[in-house]
DNA sequence: TTAGGGTTAG
């Protein structure tokens, strides 16, 4: 830790005896931090002169996701041994939302207390987070006792909070505990259309699309005027769970009723149409939406590319992605993923490769840690172990740090293999308990398989 | 972070 503060890791070497220190690169702090055998021996002689700024913690508090522990020692070190700084409300949520991660409650409620000891909050945000968190391990009941609860910590319960944690029950699947809380409270809170969307969309998400027509038909009974939102989540619904034609038909009428249809309208019919299968279709609706002047976005390409590479030829998909650029639109990470995918999926490896380069050199993206994996598993599953590897050192390389989900896929293309030397090369890239117990965000059933 | 569209493969 003490080398945090030296030249090689800052991100200028302009600092001179009488300057402030320059600023210390996320990438390199991340990094170090990571590499300090344990938590214990990251001792804290941060410099008082370090110019510390909310955006850098946040950067690295990210790069550090997967390993939340070092995170939370870093801000912590931060927090109570550096005078000169004050972590900001937007650190404080990203510490609580990996301390929640990590089921660490104790740290969290800590955490929620000096925020509210420096007079930063909690805010509404801090509470959905917590709340996320509970509700996707399995406790919506909580959750909900922590939005009931929350006016006793400092935060205000107004309808905006009640569509929040109506919003993070539905995402994390838990509808009907939703449903209930919306039927208890909606009174109370005045519900609307917002709080409608978000029960709507939530019967959408699970695919029962008969209880978010009943939703959308009680909310026009009670005096509620769906929005364009209400029909985009009804009309994805209808395509999620596969009922293809009945969002053809929703879609129709909508066009019908002139409910000002827009971009999100047309990119979910591309993509629902698609993934069925209807790519003909699917790119009649693109070009329709030219026509009628609703200019398609870069998800909308993305909508295309993606069904092209799965229900047509990848070629097809790398054609649309040239017409694009000569369109002058940006390709986002997103965009490059797709189609590096498809590229791999096709065999075309070198040509997925050059993908990535272009994404990098030309597109200005980085290789997200999506980019990396899914390479990886590419090259795992078709038995070529180095390639996976070589891919697996850039990554810590390139600011990108690998997660639980990188080494169980690494782990089982070497399983595939059976040679005893990856064995040994696993254990040198440092596959240890510690690494493989740090949480991973997707929860791999590979976890469990290879749990150490 | 009060709501809607675009990333794996199995």
């Amino acid at each position: 830790m003490n080398r945090l503060f030296t030249k090689s890791l800052c991100t200028s070497s302009a600092a001179g005896a009488n300057l402030k220190p320059p600023p210390p690169d996320p990438a390199a702090v991340s990094k170090l931090i990571l590499s300090s055998p344990t938590t214990t021996t990251l001792q804290s002689p941060l410099s008082p002169n370090t110019p510390w700024t909310p955006h850098l913690v946040n950067s690295i508090l990210k790069r550090l996701w997967n390993h939340g522990p070092k995170a939370l020692h870093f801000f912590h070190l931060l927090d109570r041994r550096h005078r000169n700084y004050i972590h900001s409300p937007s650190s404080f949520n990203l510490a609580i939302d990996i301390a929640a991660r990590l089921h660490l409650h104790t740290t969290v409620w800590s955490l929620i207390r000096r925020m509210r000891s420096l007079r930063i909050g909690p805010s509404p945000k801090t509470f959905a987070i917590v709340a996320e968190r509970f509700a996707s391990s399995g406790k919506p009941d909580k959750a909900v006792n922590l939005f009931l609860n929350m006016h006793e910590h400092g935060c205000s319960q107004d309808l905006a909070s009640f569509n929040t944690i109506l919003d993070v029950l539905c995402k994390s699947k838990r509808v009907e505990k939703a449903y209930e809380l919306f039927k208890d409270l909606r009174g109370r809170f005045s519900a609307d259309v917002v709080t409608y969307n978000v029960i709507v969309n939530g019967w959408c998400l699970i695919k029962r699309t008969p209880k978010a027509l009943e939703v959308l038909k009680e909310m026009v009974e009670r005096g509620i005027s769906p929005n364009l939102t209400t029909y985009n989540t009804m009309l994805k619904g209808f395509f999620r769970s596969g009922q293809v034609r009945q969002g053809w038909e929703f879609f129709l009428e909508m066009k019908k009723r002139n409910c000002g249809i827009d971009v999100v309208t047309y990119t979910t019919v591309v993509h629902g149409l698609g993934v069925s299968g209807e790519v003909k279709r699917a790119k009649k609706v693109f070009d329709e939406m030219i026509r009628e002047g609703v200019l398609p976005s870069v998800a909308t390409h993305n909508a295309l590319i993606q069904v092209l590479c799965k229900k047509d030829t990848v070629e097809n998909a790398v054609l649309v992605f040239e017409e694009m650029l000569r369109k002058g639109y940006e390709p986002n990470v997103t965009t490059y993923n797709v189609l590096i995918r498809g590229l791999f999926h096709a065999g075309e490896f070198t040509r997925g490769e050059e993908m990535m380069r272009r994404m990098e050199e030309e597109g200005g993206c980085e290789a997200s840690f999506q980019t990396y994996n899914m390479m990886i598993r590419y090259y795992s599953e078709c038995g070529e172990v180095e390639k996976a590897l070589g891919l697996f050192e850039r990554m810590g390389s390139e600011g990108c740090l690998p997660n639980l989900d990188t080494y169980n896929i690494l782990i089982s293309g070497m399983f595939v293999r059976k040679r005893s030397e990856d064995m040994v090369v696993a254990g040198n890239q440092g596959f240890s308990k510690e690494i493989l117990r740090s949480q991973s965000k997707s929860g791999s059933r590979l976890t469990k398989k290879f749990r150490l």
